[in-house]
DNA sequence: TTATATTTGCAAATGACTTGCAAAAAGCAG
DNA sequence: CTGCTTTTTGCAAGTCATTTGCAAATATAA
């Protein structure tokens, strides 16, 4: 394992929540370059040591947002669209309704998107709203 | 209502289903510019006459998805990432539990994001999986 | 420690989506 | 209708996340 992949992973741990590629590269940008990046979160997630997603959040777009994978399941989260934190919303609560979806429709669900995007507590405070 | 905005509210009706911009501008290309496309999908969701999710297919990358918007609420959908239909899964069934989230954790919730995404029954058939 | 396989950086491409600007169409007052 | 103001359109060009070709650099294996 190369020194920018272990890099990387290492801060997808301590991150604690999901990143964006983005934010990822900017952070190693002393380390590595984006394309790097790109190519390692690829690896790790075709090596079961990442998970990613795609969000959208009206500041900063379309963003792939990933994290390790580090045994605790499959979650979910709560993205605030102020500061741009993410509230773990706990693991996955959808397996048995996707079953039940599976043979109501005779599909077969090979993945499954769910997270909500709002204003945290904090931030409603400081925003008084 | 200019013609073009008239054509791309009929199109989203009679879509019966979310339908990608880029599928959408392909379909209306002698009809008028892939730039009034998404112009008009602004607005026309602005005015709240149609609604779009953001929705990653392996074949077509990440993309927003349009439909129009008729009275009956909000709804998800499964995705199939073979033919590339929609499978419309019922109205929305997590206001409840939204709320319960924003309690729990006491921020707000602006949107939330759920689609499932696999291979349909047809689609299982024809590829004999 | 040399030969082979993998990874990296750079530059350039892709693809969804946006924007500036001037011409064209739609609304509107008279 | 007709002239005038506002909105919309098309085109060209620009963003921005993400990907790719290629040659140099690094890691791995024999």
């Amino acid at each position: 394992m190369t020194k920018a992949r272990k890099a990387i992973l290492a801060r997808l741990k301590s991150a604690k929540q999901p990143i964006s590629v983005t934010e990822l590269a900017k952070q190693l940008s002393d380390f590595c370059n984006p394309v790097t990046v790109y190519r390692n979160l690829h690896y790790l997630e075709n090596n079961n040591l990442a998970t990613s997603f795609v969000l959208h959040c009206s500041d900063h777009g379309t963003e792939r947002y990933y994290s390790a994978k580090e045994g605790k399941g499959h979650h979910h989260w709560f993205h605030c669209e102020s500061c741009h934190q993410f509230i773990d919303l706990g693991g996955c609560f959808y397996t048995e309704q996707m079953r039940q979806f599976e043979t109501e429709h005779g599909f077969t669900v090979h993945d499954h998107t769910f997270y909500l995007t709002g204003i945290c507590e904090d931030c409603k405070q400081e925003l008084g709203s």
